[in-house]
DNA sequence: GTCTATAGGACGATAGAC
DNA sequence: GTCTATCGTCCTATAGAC
């Protein structure tokens, strides 16, 4: 990780600046400034504020594809694998998590942020609908899942108790 | 509803302006303008911009406050309660709702506003924990609970199905 | 209690040199 | 591909009239 390319560099400052200040701290001036260029070398790669939510999501889509299939592969199984890493997800995923943690701070209002999110959310719901014997188990899965996420996203970390009863989660919610 | 005061109206313009276009959206020319008053009737009542956060955040303590004791008067309980409302929140629960949403947006970047939501989260927990028979049982209420919550925060309203099948996941939850 | 006017600063984006 | 310099805009907050 010695060189990683400019327009790289900006991305990575955009999403810190994002998440340790949310969007009202993102400057061209600041996120050039951390990343180690100029404002008119930053425009060059990125060419107003909005192509850099263009770039986020682009990556953000990118890491997601790897994700999912990730998931398909997992020996313990995709529901616990999602229970699992909503938990863990800070430690596991971590340039997933990073990316989506500083997408949750402009999601709310960029329209073009929740269709990236709503298309990755229906592939998952499509997955443990799959790998579930039926709707509601699918339904509850992906709740407690969420509902996990949302601890790590308001900064809680008090989930990893959890990790130890994913089992006798699992055996709750299915029928 | 004919005359709110000038500040709660400014409140209310402030919740608004932060819910239709975000933080970036909410200038004091703005919420002044949508409230009716000009830029410096608004800085007699909230003598900054910070002020209209503190503002927001007793609206919501006050709110939250008044929700609780409705969930300890719920008949059917407090558990079902908890999850109908999470479903229903945007019908039944409006002003705090309204007020949940707005602070939704400034929440991950605003210290005192985690403070706020952290102690009625708090309170909550404690109140489902006196009304199960184990501690995983709460977990897992709130966990569902947050997730469909999550679910009306991202403006997807397809929690709906669920409102008939609560007493169901409350038998696969409980021990 | 609400207004206008303005000071003073920060921001996004452009133009053009290297 | 990256830089400096600058323009025009928009913002918060203050001062003081009504």
């Amino acid at each position: 990780m010695a060189k990683p390319t400019a327009k790289e560099r900006i991305l990575d400052s955009y999403e810190e600046i994002l998440i340790e200040q949310g969007p009202g701290g993102v400057t061209l001036d600041a996120v050039a400034a951390h990343a180690g260029v100029s404002k008119g070398g930053l425009l060059y790669h990125f060419g107003s504020k909005e192509a850099l939510v263009e770039g986020l999501m682009e990556r953000l889509a990118t890491l997601s594809e790897a994700d999912l299939k990730e998931a398909q592969k997992a020996p313990e199984g995709v529901v616990s694998w999602y229970l699992r890493t909503a938990i863990t997800d800070v430690t596991e995923r971590k340039a997933l998590h990073r990316t989506t943690m500083a997408t949750l701070r402009i999601m709310l209002n960029e329209p073009r942020v929740s269709e990236v999110v709503q298309v990755y959310n229906q592939k998952v719901h499509d997955l443990i609908s799959e790998h579930v014997d039926d709707s509601l188990t699918a339904e509850l899965v992906i709740l407690v899942g969420d509902g996990l996420y949302l601890r790590a996203a308001l900064g809680r970390d008090d989930a990893s108790p959890l990790l130890d009863r994913i089992d006798e989660i699992k055996a709750r919610i299915a029928r």
